[in-house]
Parts: C-alpha cells; structure tokens; sequence
DNA sequence: ACAATCTATATCGAGTTGATATAATCGCAT
DNA sequence: ATGCGATTATATCAACTCGATATAGATTGT
C-alpha cells in the first residue's frame, strides 16, 4: 500500500483536492500515515492517468485552479483489492530509540533532553487526537474511531514509558566518561 | 539521519561487513529502524568515501570479497554531532491503521483477518525481543536496554489494544451491507 | 501599512524500498 | 553421493518517498 491507495480511500469520503488532502494526512491520518506535496500531487496525478479517479479543474481568479478529484467505480474497485492484503504492516521508524541506543556516546545532559522531547511530542499528538475528535464526533466510521483510539493508547504507553523508565540513562556521570575517554 | 548514520553508530561496537549489520538492523535494532541491502551497501560506500569508515577487503576463496569496516575518528565525531538532535524523530507508517479506517469498505472476515495478522505479528515480534535479550544479557549498554524494553512496552499495548477493542469493527453483518450497497 | 499565515499547485535531488542477480559453501536427508 | 534449501556475501535498479524550495494571490492580525 503506498500514498496513491490511501488518497484513493480519503476520496470515498467524498471529493477532495491535493491540498485537502494534505489537511486529511495532518489530522485524521496523522497518527499512521504521512505524506507530503511531493507524494500527494504525482500520487494523484497517477490515479487519474489510470483512470481511478477523475479530476474537474474548477478555475480560480488569481490562484491557479483548484483541481478537485473524485473517485472512480475503477477506483473503487481497485481500492477494495488493496484492502484484500490479509496481513498489513505496522511500521516504526525512530530515530529517537536509535539515538537512545548509543546514549552512551551523548552527553548526559543531552539524553536527558532527548527524553524531554520525547514526552512532549507525546502530549502533542495526544492533544492533536484529543481536539480532532472533539470537532468531529459522530460523522467517522468505526475503523477510524478505532485507529485513533488505537494511536491514543500507543502515545500513552510511549508517554508513560518514557517517564517511568529515564532512570535507566540517568547517569552519574561516571561509567560514561571512563568508556568514551578510555 | 539516515542508514548512514545507523550503520556508523552499529560499527561503534566493533568492525562488521554489510551483510553483518544487516543482521543487527534484524535483532538488535528491529524494533526500531529497518534497512535493506539496497539501503546499506550504498551507505557504506559514501561512508568509506568520505573518510568516516576505513574498509579492509578480505580475500575470501570462491566468495566475494568479505568487506570489513572499521568506524574511524573522523566518523566519531560526525556520529557524536549527528545525535546532537534535541528532537529525534519517532515515526509510524501503518498499513494495518489505513487498513481499519477503511474497515466499512471490507468483507466483515477479511477485518477479522487483519486483526489477527496483527496479533500474530505483535506476538512474533515479543517473542524476538526475548529471545534477543536471552542472548546476550549483560554486554548491552543501557541505552540499548532501554530501547528493547520501550519496543517490548509498545508492542504489548498494541496486541491488548487489538484484543480488547477488535469487537468495534466485529459488524453483525447490518451496517455494513447497508452503506456499502447503498 | 506591513508581516505572517493560508490557500493552492508543482518540482527536484537525495534517500529508501523491495525485488532481483550472482555464486560458493554448509547441513541434512534420501 | 547427490540434490535441496539455507546461509554467507555483495551488488544493482526501478519505483517510490521525503523535505526543501518556488510561485502567488487572499486573508488576517498588529
């Protein structure tokens, strides 16, 4: 599955342009899936050339014309394919647990730092959940409920695990010094 | 930071070829930060290019070459301002998520489906934070540690989140046909 | 009056993914 | 012994993605 499926899906929702859906990436999907411009415009560029989703040019005094996609029963169908993998991934790519593996080689007080990032992030993305649900409760089908409660409970294991376990690299200044220096 | 950097940071514990560190980034590293050999040949070499990495090539009888690299001062201090990063990244690109969220448009069994798949995966994927750590208990840094632990923390939210709220997208069968026949 | 932000599209280089190719050796079962 | 698959080991390639950058009028805030 890549960008030019999970646009495919934001359009069931109804017609959309690439700028609406960069918003759709931003809040509903910001817990599992990103995707910038770069991704977006020739994802849906692709879609169109084969016929999964058709575009109408709505022109525009000034800006350039706001091109708005619609998904196609081709669309549709190819979408529901996609949906047929019986085992999609789950991917994690953190540049914060590989940084906090060779905490070691860091000062002190920059892990620390790291940390303290770590849980704010956390509390953001919490709080970005917490204030996309308050504007839209409701209208969502049950699967986007659950993937955001789904990212909720992740946020909150993160949180938690971060402040209970910091411990661990809180060092005392000692064992570090001796193995980075010789 | 990149492959590149991973690799460098791997080469701290010790000279390894590429076909080793791609077994780090399948154990030790896992949970955290996946690359492939298409990503790690290519690092290695700008590595070796830029002087960050010395490689000795041993002479192997009807095998290739056995490429050994070696972390060099020089890469030492590029790794050090490379985690100078107060704001490492932690990232989530989840097909299974999509997937959910689009759970309206699926056969009721092919939901039940994907949900065990993510069961079973999670479940692997302790069960390989175990016996890594059963391995080779003692040698890791703390940092290390702590970064299989929060792996193991999340993982386990991930599985009991899927166990305790599978039963939102469990339909009777009702819903379903009614939205998606029209 | 001016700055910042928003709407809106688009491109580009660098980096990454996943598949594929090559080739000898090792363990094991028939 | 012979054959099969797994392991050791490197490497490439097309397709895809990321993050930065460019453009430009409209709106909102100070």
């Amino acid at each position: 599955m890549d960008v030019k499926t999970v646009c495919l899906g934001m359009l069931t929702h109804g017609e959309a342009s690439g700028y609406d859906l960069k918003k759709s990436f931003e809040s509903t999907f910001a817990h599992c899936f990103a995707a910038g411009f770069g991704s977006i415009y020739p994802a849906l560029a692709a879609l169109a050339e084969h016929g999964l989703v058709s575009c109408e040019e709505v022109p525009q005094e000034g800006k350039p014309d706001r091109k708005v996609y619609q998904i196609t029963a081709a669309g549709m169908e190819h979408l529901q394919r996609e949906l047929d993998n019986p085992a999609p991934s789950h991917k994690i790519r953190s540049e914060f647990l590989v940084t906090m593996c060779f905490a070691h080689l860091m000062a002190p007080e920059q892990v620390q730092r790291v940390l303290d990032s770590r849980i704010e992030d956390a509390e953001r993305n919490l709080q970005l959940i917490d204030e996309f649900e308050a504007s839209c409760d409701e209208e969502w089908p049950a699967g986007v409920k659950f993937s955001l409660e789904f990212g909720r409970a992740m946020l909150r294991t993160m949180k938690e695990f971060v402040e209970q376990n910091r411990h661990m690299l809180a060092e005392d200044g000692e064992t570090r010094q001796r193995s980075a220096t010789g």
